[in-house]
DNA sequence: TTGTATGCGTTATCAC
DNA sequence: GTGATAACGCATACAA
């Protein structure tokens, strides 16, 4: 491994002098130019980021706290992050919890060691002084779920909305005993306020409120299929399930399907997140599209306003449109 | 933020001492121990990791260079690394490339530049010459995917006799016009030896070869299902596939389901991987369990092996078990 | 047990 | 247009 010591050395000019080479600076001559760059070339050297980085007090990077990505709904967002950020010559360092809280905390460390220029929070069990805290002292932004409490930028939908347009379709398509499952933590917003729209809709409507969560993850799919299966013992007159996420309502289904019930005659279900499970799954699944990519990129955008102090007052909530999508699983 | 110095200043010590608190060396009176600590305290002091790591020449990252990270197989892959990285206080970095040549190339350089440690290769589009330099220079592993010819080490599993095993069964089970079906590149290593048992299977029983491949990944999915049109439509006579992965299976059901054929009484599927998506389709998917966690963690100690020189002489080939795993798609 | 001094590799300021 | 040099924050060899 070469430094720019020796490429100095060789060349026979400074170290300034390669480090302008290097960084393209004016003021070099095309003679000079080409002498160090012979030299970076015959000793083939790279130059350490780590002096840049120190030099700099900036890496460059960011990073994605996030519970998991082995699903579409969050490597979407992903994407929509890494793709402003390459287009602004930043990296994405992708953080993948399990929701256990000392991974949470070891990443969190590295945007306090600066390692990372700033962070973005898909997912998280961050308290909200502890959100606070970070939000004052590094550059933060909340993308999907946030506490609506902490001083943080956050992007989202209105899961509140989407949810209460779902349950009316679900009605007027002819539900009159409809369930709501949700697998996973139960803190995070899109959660609550999906509940809150159920009960407010099925209260208007003076239908019967049938709903079961479980803590457990599992994939979404095995811990929904249990879910369900408990569900449909003790009432057997369900003809509707709301499910959180698409991967809910594939296990939801699953077990319907054992259950020998045709969907949609005998019982409608509808997903959220429009993930692609949603479209290869049998049925098709009638879901709620996010917006998920541009959702990541808008929050890499407000990132790095924030990172490279570009706007002075961020505004702090931001919420874009999502649309329902009527599939195969709800049709009348 | 402050640093070492102003902890120093604070407590009435030199920069030393500090060191050695924060990195809990021994010869540190309890005294001074403490008087550190308080500073550090009232400071908030966070150790800059860009001058640890430039003084360390060692940052404890390491870098996972993969496709794409939106689908089981690979996360176990990268929970596996990351189990044994995490274990030894190194932290993982993931580096998709979607199949892109330059953002591959830029990750790369972070190689070449001491961002990381060390580097462990999933799927990658790079040249045996560009593996070979960066083994000589880098500590670098391989894992499933591998040029056989490179000199960098890797683990992986016998496609050839697994994929053998399948057709065995597909033929045991009735089929005679099986289809091959293969979506994404088509260089490397487990698309062309599960290819060569195809082949060499069928060339066995006397049985007519049927394969159609597409360079166009899209999930998988997608491309499969007009593949499997393709083929149908060329050749009504097909009463088996053979899949390389879970999602191109399901792409080739959802077709066949279109076409009202039944699964597996007229038509047997086999998929490989098995990913969720084997288990949670309807019907269920016989595939290939190629023990991914296994896989990962065992290319993550390899890596480790090579960073740290543990061992001098390391072997270069690494072959794991493999379990045929029968489900609904192709029973008799 | 503690402090002093040096260097890791780079960039940037200031001379010339 | 180029060079000398200080500084970034930290760890460590050596001295005391």
């Amino acid at each position: 491994m070469s430094t720019i010591q020796q490429v100095a050395s060789l060349a026979k000019v400074s170290v300034a002098t390669v480090s302008r080479v290097i960084n393209n600076s004016a003021g070099v001559s095309e003679k000079t130019r080409q002498k160090v760059e012979q030299a970076i070339e015959r000793l083939k050297y790279q130059p350490n980021a780590m002096g840049t980085f120190l030099r700099k007090d900036k890496t460059n990077m960011i990073l994605v706290l996030v519970h998991s990505v082995d699903n579409p709904f969050f490597s979407m967002i992903i994407q929509g992050i890494e793709n402003i950020a390459h287009h602004n010559n930043y990296n994405v360092l992708i953080c993948t919890t399990y929701g256990d809280r000392s991974r949470e905390q070891h990443y969190v460390k590295m945007l306090r060691n600066h390692y990372v220029d700033g962070m973005i929070l898909i997912s998280n069990t961050l308290t909200l002084d502890e959100i606070n805290e970070l939000n004052t002292n590094y550059p933060l932004v909340q993308v999907i779920e946030y506490l609506p409490e902490s001083k943080a930028p956050y992007y989202s939908v209105d899961f509140y909305q989407a949810s209460y347009d779902l349950m009316e379709h679900l009605i007027s398509s002819g539900c009159k005993n409809i369930a709501y499952v949700h697998t996973g933590s139960t803190q995070i917003i899109s959660h609550l306020e999906k509940y809150r729209a159920y009960i407010d809709v099925l209260t208007k409507h003076n239908l019967p409120i049938l709903s079961k969560t479980n803590e457990e993850y599992n994939f979404g799919f095995i811990s929904a299929k249990s879910v369900a299966a408990l569900l449909l013992d003790e009432n057997p007159q369900i003809d509707g399930f709301f499910a959180t996420s698409d991967l809910i309502a594939i296990g939801i289904i699953d077990e319907l399907q054992t259950r020998k019930k045709r969907i949609p005659e005998d019982i409608k279900v509808v997903g959220f997140d429009n993930t692609i499970f949603s479209s290869i799954y049998n049925p098709a699944i009638t879901t709620v599209e996010l917006n998920t990519y541009e959702l990541g990129c808008k929050s890499m955008e407000l990132l790095l306003n924030k990172i490279e102090k570009l706007e002075k007052d961020i505004k702090k909530d931001h919420v874009l449109p999502y649309q329902i999508i009527v599939k195969d699983s709800s049709q009348k």
